[in-house]
DNA sequence: AGTTTGACTGGAG
DNA sequence: CCTCCAGCCAAAC
């Protein structure tokens, strides 16, 4: 039948799409929310691909550490517009933004 | 089929 | 805070 890998990009737009404001998830939360705890990687891969005509907050994802997208610049701007505190080095305040979906 | 790559993670130095 | 490394896993070469 149908792999879960078809349906784990669609889990993961549907998860990033329900990304509150003001808020950042890792790609770990993700994987584990669509039932793939290891494929934080596979996550980003999907990410990478997400057209920008998609209304997808994909700017909200960031890395374990808080850190932005490499090479996305415009990322931070994006998550100051939203209230969230980008650290001197590029960071996000990762404690006071992360989306606690998970219990 | 083996190697490289990547929007990852966590720990060590 | 920074870089480097081992572990991890799927997709691309």
């Amino acid at each position: 039948m149908k792999p879960d890998l078809e349906n784990f990009d669609a889990e993961v737009y549907s998860i990033v799409r329900e990304i509150p404001f003001g808020k950042v998830v890792t790609y770990g939360q993700i994987a584990r929310l669509v039932g793939f705890p290891r494929h934080s990687r596979r996550v980003g891969k999907s990410m990478s691909l997400v057209p920008k005509e998609m209304n997808l907050p994909c700017h909200r994802v960031v890395n374990s550490q808080g850190r932005l997208v490499p090479g996305w610049t415009d990322q931070k701007l994006l998550l100051e517009k939203e209230g969230i505190i980008i650290k001197t080095n590029g960071c996000v305040n990762l404690k006071l933004c992360i989306w606690e979906e998970i219990l």
